[in-house]
Formats: structure tokens, sequence, C-alpha cells
DNA sequence: ATGGTGTTTGCAACAATGTTGCAAATAAAT
DNA sequence: ATTTATTTGCAACATTGTTGCAAACACCAT
């Protein structure tokens, strides 16, 4: 039941648990690709003020319960965290793709970021992948 | 003289020569970093309408004058392409570097995008890498 | 269950960012 | 120099993101 992993989910980050932050989560639990603001804000229907959201997503991308994706359409998209982040120390090196068919984004689980090699002085802290194609469900 | 390589950059790409494409090319030659659409605004001064910096960058990118560069923070970023690029066709596998000390973003040249292997039915058409942490200059 | 307490929400107002249509200004071609 | 097509600036608007504050709510202890 979708409904309870969202309670589960967020008594394990010590968050109160209220209906916004329930619906929320619902929908990337019932979606597993990535949601940006406005798809959240669509989905969710009337029912919450967008402040509600961005700031439910902030609380979240705080608790490591989410990891953001940069775009190139400047829409940043928020996807669910696996179990083995928190606090924003993220072990997120998945590849993230994003369907030039149907728009949308997914976490390549199984496709790991390979590591680089930084010219003299460069220290990295973060390695984001994006790659930009056809999916797996266009592609038929 | 970065007035005449403006000039000529944009007789390269068939585009008429007007102030504000050659201010704003100027800003991109003197600043090897990558700019988003607000530094220009800024750093044009109160020459040029924000309309004309979209129109502006919008025209550059679909020549292949630009690239765009995705980030984290809900505002993209524009570099000069190197020579080889031209009309949307970017051979633009460097990966771009952030600084979250300085801010600045950084295409580093030497360093080539990795090839990956993705999982059946997936066809990829672009590749991003961004990788945020401590630049060069900042770390001394 | 009930009441107290701190957190969360919705509202309103605002700021910043991005888009469109149109008339005036400008660059390029003859 | 004149014509023509392109580019610009303006105005108006749409969308997106932010902040302060009072009311509503979740949680805890009793």
């Amino acid at each position: 039941m979708v409904n309870k992993k969202a309670d589960e989910l967020l008594k394990k980050n010590h968050l109160s648990i209220t209906g916004g932050r329930k619906k929320i989560l619902e929908l990337f639990l019932q979606h597993d690709g990535a949601l940006s603001h406005s798809d959240i804000e669509k989905k969710a229907g009337e029912k919450f003020d967008r402040v509600t959201v961005y700031r439910t997503l902030q609380t979240f991308l705080e608790k490591g319960l989410v990891h953001s994706i940069p775009t190139a359409d400047n829409s940043i998209r928020y996807a669910l965290c696996k179990d083995d982040c928190s606090g924003g120390h993220h072990h997120d090196d998945h590849v993230h793709f994003i369907c030039n068919a149907c728009g949308s984004t997914v976490c390549l689980e199984g496709v790991t970021v390979p590591s680089i090699e930084l010219p003299g002085g460069y220290v990295s802290e973060q390695v984001d992948m994006l790659i930009s194609g056809v999916c797996k469900n266009c592609n038929q």
C-alpha cells in the first residue's frame, strides 16, 4: 500500500505526517520517474498551495528523501532516493536519463557514473550525469 | 581584438551584425567561463532590453555559437562553442565544472565524457556531465 | 481523550524570470 | 540612397519562486 509506505518514510526521516507531505510522497511512489515542481502541482490538483509544494520539496531535499536532477530546460526534477541516502549525503551515483519523446526522467539504477580524472587543483564534490535521448518505452 | 572576433563569428554564422549581438559575444569572449542569462543582463548594463538578451541567446543556441549547460539551481548557463560546432550539432563532449565557492562554471576542455553502456532500448542523443566542487582558483 | 506547544499550512503580497505582439529602428542588399 | 527583411524595445502578460504572518494542525504529555 502506497499510503502506508508514505507514512513509514516520513516517520523514518523524523518528519511529522501531514496531508500534503503524504500526498506528494505518494505521487513519487506511484510514478517511478522524476517529477518537477509543476508536475506535482498539477497532479496534486487544487488541494495544495503552491507554497506548500515548494516548502515540502525543500524539506524532502534537506532530509535526503529526494534528490534533485538538473535539466537543460530550467526545471529541476526531483526523484526519490534509495534507502541508503540521508541528510544531504546522497549515494546518488546513478545516471539520469531524460527522454526527448515522452519527456520523462528516470534514474538508471544499474548504470553507475564513471569516475573522472580532473585537472590539477580541481576537487570534485558531486557528479551528475545526464543523458538525453529516447527511452525504452518510446523506442518501439 | 575581441571586437573583431565577435564580428567574424557573427559573419561566419550568417547572422547580421548588431550592437546587441556583438556586446553579448564580447562578454563571452572576455569571460571564458559560462554565463547565465542574468549574468549577461547585469554585465551588459542598462544598454539592452531583457527580451533582446533572451532572443539573442536563443539565436546563438540555434546557430550553434553557444551551447547550454544544465545546472542544479534552475539557471541555465551558456558557453561559447569551439569551432567545430554548428547548427545545433555540437561536438560538446567535455565536462562542465561548477565551483561551489566562486560560483563560476567552466568547460574542462581536456576532460572528455566517458562513453556509457545504456540498458537495452535506450538510445543516447546527448550526454551532459556536471561536476561540482572547488575549482583551481578557489582551491589555494 | 484533552489541552498545551511547536510545526506546518494557506493566504497575500511581492520579486524574479520568461513569453508574445506589434510598431519603430536598423542592417543588408540592390 | 532606397527598399526590404530582420532586429529591437516596449508594454503587457504569464509563470515561477520567495517571505511574513496568522490560523490550522500534528504531536506529546498528561
